[in-house]
DNA sequence: GTATCTGCAAATTTTTTGCCAGTAG
DNA sequence: CTACTGGCAAAAAATTTGCAGATAC
């Protein structure tokens, strides 16, 4: 292994650890694969690559494995209407462009949004941009009490 | 029927036939069932609020009708990594607050977000901001020839 | 040693489809 | 009339679950 797979254990490691979880090779791989591509692979995606490094594991596995890896908070979810849900391995702020006519799923940087479009234009790299989604996540006013827990910077 | 049912059905006249669409009893009721709402129902909650106007209609119906409408501009589909397809009647530029704690989602006056959570916040009525999340669509480098059609202000 | 994890296959859940009769235009 | 629609039931697609054996710690 190389010194960034080591690390990327360690980083693994420390976060399964922290939410009472155990380092198995299966989660490994499946983290591994996620922090090497800025594609924003769907969890057959996963699972197919996967199997090239692990001698086996089922799709059963990475459906799970990815749960955890969410819920630890080293790897997103992303929906779209289309097809399956797309997993992201990146946990800095940034956002997402997605291309209507191939479905790919481009990364964007940056925290907050232009100011309009032309900008936004410019910022998401060779991406002609027609529309933009904005989502808020938080607590509802009947739901204020409940709030418990961690409150994800970028949900 | 009142005089805004009246008016309900001429826009979805008008769409449904601009769109080489018949226009039918079922797809009427969809269609003012999510007009008249500020929730984001799902297709089944469509289907059990529609059986009491229509004598009778079919969920499979009742998903046709919605993909029917969502390709006429006609409404939004919504999907979030939980459970169901959440559909939206609102075609007025804004955008919504998901409840971390009951999943309810709420609409977001204005089109452009605000430069801080704090001004987030003052702007979803009484919703608790913890984050947010940005999509853009449109057509990545290798598809910018193939884009064809119109582009949604709001996709 | 023991609680957690994996793989497998079966179950669930959500959405789509094929087909024939019904209806809009 | 004739093509587009709706209902029904079956299919498909995606994800989850139960369980028994394997494994991390």
């Amino acid at each position: 292994m190389t010194e960034e797979n080591r690390s990327h254990d360690e980083v693994l490691r420390e976060a399964l650890e922290e939410h009472g979880h155990r380092y198995t090779e299966q989660r490994a791989a499946v983290y591994r694969f996620l922090a090497s591509t800025d594609k924003h692979p769907t969890a057959e995606d996963v699972f197919l690559a996967v199997r090239n490094d692990v001698p086996v594991i089922s799709l059963a596995t990475v459906y799970k494995s990815l749960e955890t890896l969410v819920s630890c908070g080293l790897a997103q979810k992303l929906t779209y209407g289309e097809s399956s849900t797309r997993y992201d391995g990146r946990t800095d702020p940034h956002h997402h462009a997605r291309c209507l006519a191939c479905d790919r799923i481009v990364d964007v940087p940056g925290t907050l949004p232009s100011e309009d479009l032309e900008e936004m234009d410019r910022e998401t790299t060779q991406f002609r941009v027609t529309g933009y989604r904005l989502e808020f996540t938080g607590y509802c006013a009947s739901c204020h009490s409940e709030e418990a827990g961690t409150a994800p910077a970028l949900a």
